[in-house]
Parts: C-alpha cells; sequence; structure tokens
DNA sequence: CCATCTTTGTGCACGCGTTCACAAAGGCAT
DNA sequence: ATGCCTTTGTGAACGCGTGCACAAAGATGG
C-alpha cells in the first residue's frame, strides 16, 4: 500500500507539516501512525470534500476569444466539470461548433439551465452584457456565477459570485518588478500590506452592502 | 477640492475605516485632520505606489484563444500595461493581425525582449511549450512570468512566477455550491480552511524549494 | 481669537491562525 | 510477546493582523 507521510507531503507544497496534518484532521482521522496517509484513499477523501467526485454542469455564456478559451480548457473535465452548452448571443455563432460543441443562442438559455440542472454559469461577455446575463442566469435558476467581465454583478441574496480580473495577476507582478529595482523605506514598509491584499481571492458577495470593488474604489479606471 | 473620507472609502469597499487608514498610513500621511483625503493626490500616490504610472511592455507568448483574449482584454493599458509585442509558434500565425498587432515568430523572442525592454511576460501556450518559453523568456532577460498554462514552472531565483489557473475559482463555487445542498459536521468544520486556501492567491516563487503546487500535491489531475 | 466639530493617525488589546512540542498509537524487528 | 522506532493527532504558546478607541490636528463658525 503505498502511503505518504505528512513531512513528505509539507516539503513537497511548502508548508508546515503541523498544519498539513490539523488541516487533515479536519476531515477525520484517515492517517495511520508510524506510517503515514495511505495516498489512494487520501485522495479520495479529499477528492470527495472538495467536490471532484461530484458532476457540475456548467454553461458557458459568451463565446468569444475567452470563453472559446474556457470551452477549450482541459482543466475543467479532470476537476468534476462538464460543459453543459455554449451560448452566445449572436446569431451567426449558432450551430458552429467551438470545442465539439455546437454554440446555442442566448433564446434558449433558459431552457438548457433548467434542463441539464446546472447552478454554476461563466461570464465571458463584454462588461455591457454582463449584468444582463446575469440575471437571466440567476432567475433561471443558477446560484453561483464566475465573472470574467470588468463589471462589478449585482445579485440576490444566497448567489455566489466571484470575479477574475486578468490584469490583477499581471499588476502584482508589477508591483513587485518595480520594487526590485529602486527601493525606498515607504515602498519597503508597505509592501507586507499591498502584497497581503493583492494575493487575497477576488471575490465579492450578495452578503456585501455597498458596490463592492476587489480593488480600492480610489483606483483609477 | 473635492475629498473623501476614509469612513467613505470603507463603506464603499467593504472594509473597517480604521484598517484603511492604518494602510494608507503606510504610504505617508496624505490625509487632513477634519477634512478627509484629497482624491486627485490620493489616486495618484496609490497608483505610483502600485506602478500604474509606470510603463510596464508586456509579451504574451502563444496566441491561441486565450492569447487572443488577453491581447484584446482592455484592462491592461489602462493599468499601466503596454502590448509590446504578440508571440507564435506558428509560422502560419506570422504576420496576422491580432487586437491590431502583428503575430511575430517565435525566433524573434529574444531581439523583441531586448528591443523593447521587456521584463514582463505571459505564457498562453499549450502545456507542453510553457517551460521551454520560459526559459527563453529568463534567457532573454525577463524577470516576472505570468503563467495561465496548468504546468509549474521552474525558474531561477530571482524571477518570479505567477501561475494562474483558470479552473480554480470554479472549483471554489462548486465547493460553496456543495455545501449550499448537503451539509455535515465534518464538512463544515473543512470550510474555513479549506475556503481559505482555495481564496489565496495562486503564487509560486523561486524561494521555494520543491515542486510548488498551488493545490495539495495529492490533488488528482 | 477661541470654541467646537470633524476626521485623521495610531497605541493597545483582542482574536485567530500557525507553529511547536509531545503523548498516544501503530508497525516492525528481535 | 516485548520493546523500539516512526508518525500521527492535538493541546498550548506564539505571532500577527484587525478593530477599537482616543488624542492630536486642522477646519469652521461665532
Amino acid at each position: 500500500m503505498p502511503t505518504v507521510s505528512s513531512e513528505e507531503l509539507a516539503t513537497a507544497a511548502g508548508v508546515n507539516s503541523a498544519k498539513l496534518r490539523k488541516d487533515f484532521s479536519y476531515l477525520g482521522s484517515y492517517g495511520t501512525r508510524g506510517v503515514g496517509y495511505d495516498v489512494e484513499y487520501l485522495v479520495y477523501q479529499i477528492s470527495r470534500e472538495l467536490g471532484l467526485t461530484q458532476d457540475w454542469p456548467v454553461v458557458i455564456v459568451g463565446i468569444g476569444n475567452l470563453g472559446a478559451a474556457l470551452a477549450n480548457y482541459g482543466g475543467f473535465a479532470s476537476r468534476g466539470f462538464r460543459v453543459a452548452a455554449l451560448i452566445d448571443a449572436d446569431p451567426a455563432m449558432a450551430g458552429k461548433p467551438v470545442a465539439g460543441l455546437p454554440v446555442r443562442h442566448t433564446d434558449e438559455l433558459e431552457a438548457i439551465i433548467s434542463d441539464n440542472g446546472v447552478s454554476i454559469g461563466v461570464i465571458a461577455t463584454p462588461a455591457g452584457a454582463a449584468q444582463q446575463v446575469c440575471d437571466r442566469l440567476v432567475a433561471a435558476g443558477v446560484t453561483s456565477i464566475l465573472n470574467f467581465a470588468p463589471t462589478v454583478l449585482s445579485v440576490p441574496e444566497g448567489v455566489d459570485v466571484r470575479k477574475v480580473d486578468l490584469s490583477i495577476e499581471l499588476q502584482i507582478l508589477a508591483f513587485h518588478e518595480q520594487r526590485k529595482a529602486g527601493e525606498d523605506s515607504a515602498s519597503a514598509a508597505a509592501t507586507a500590506s499591498a502584497a497581503r491584499s493583492g494575493a487575497g481571492g477576488v471575490r465579492s458577495s450578495a452578503s456585501r452592502k455597498g458596490p463592492d470593488g476587489d480593488v480600492p474604489a480610489v483606483m483609477p479606471a
């Protein structure tokens, strides 16, 4: 039986072994003292806890370059996601195959959602269409939305929205790049806080009251 | 002079006003007691500290769907980034305009980097080509890399790599979605820790010793 | 010029996550 | 069967970030 110790895993992941053991302990006691963790069993338990063993049908709305890139992205299937449909507002796109799936028109959105029991939607439309698409997805029964459009979406209570800003990571790199060059005390002092904020997950939630910015509201557009 | 108080900003951003003031204080004392912060001046100071006032030439390597999406992404220019060149290995792509720029062949990579003083590179190639492209970028003088390919890149000390996994955000949504349905005590206990890890920034650094996974090493591929 | 009001900047305390350190547990060799 | 060795699981301490609360500072009105 292939096993692995918390120390090996911790070294490989670059974290503390005690933290790793404590995290695992929240899932139950799957380890064997003096031996370690049964790899296969551990993988299964973590996968199950994370929902990787479940089948998650998702729809991608907005089949531009980004939407097509997402449709072709192989990482989804292995993580338990199944692209149920690709949806676009352009009638010229309808029926055209992308990543092996025919693009469906926006008119069919509600039917697709309910027919496939979709609860997760991906928005890859231009900013202008995002809110409208979001509203329709929510009305059709979607309760989790991944938003690639550069807009803050407002959703009713109980709906989760995560916003992905492709330029934020680049901005973090530039910030560090800047510090590699000229260092002054002010920059150094600010780093800890700023870097942390930057590295934090980008998320928004209906529970927040105001227009929730992932970057400070004072940031120039 | 238009001003804004820490309280207003905090409410808009959904954070604590004391934290916001403390963060600003690391950049210096730019506020006026009894009045607030001069909006224009504050914006400038933050922009400068974050490197937004600087011009960052970047190259995008791998002009597939994702590369094209990035090239067309408007958010870069407004954040101080300038796409210096689009590079692809396919000779058939060479010269073809994407987002107003002619695609250049990989052979020109080194020349483009040095001619434009590029220090930040974006990799949007298939996984198989990523490490090779990375090595050439680094050799040519790039010191910060944004990696969209599903591979962990190894780089020499001093080079920053940030990895963007488009499926991670989706996975976090699915995790919460799963918890909306059936709740058991184990899931609830694990949530705090797991959600935090999931929300954390995806990053890797040359300072880490081993093959650094942003997801646990035991995660199924 | 003084009083009052507003808002900043920050010392301090609380809470939480991380890490240390060790007892308990299980395997394995003799 | 017994003792030793390895590794887990976790109680406790440490460190750090966040939030509270207030003194200092500046504006504003009388």
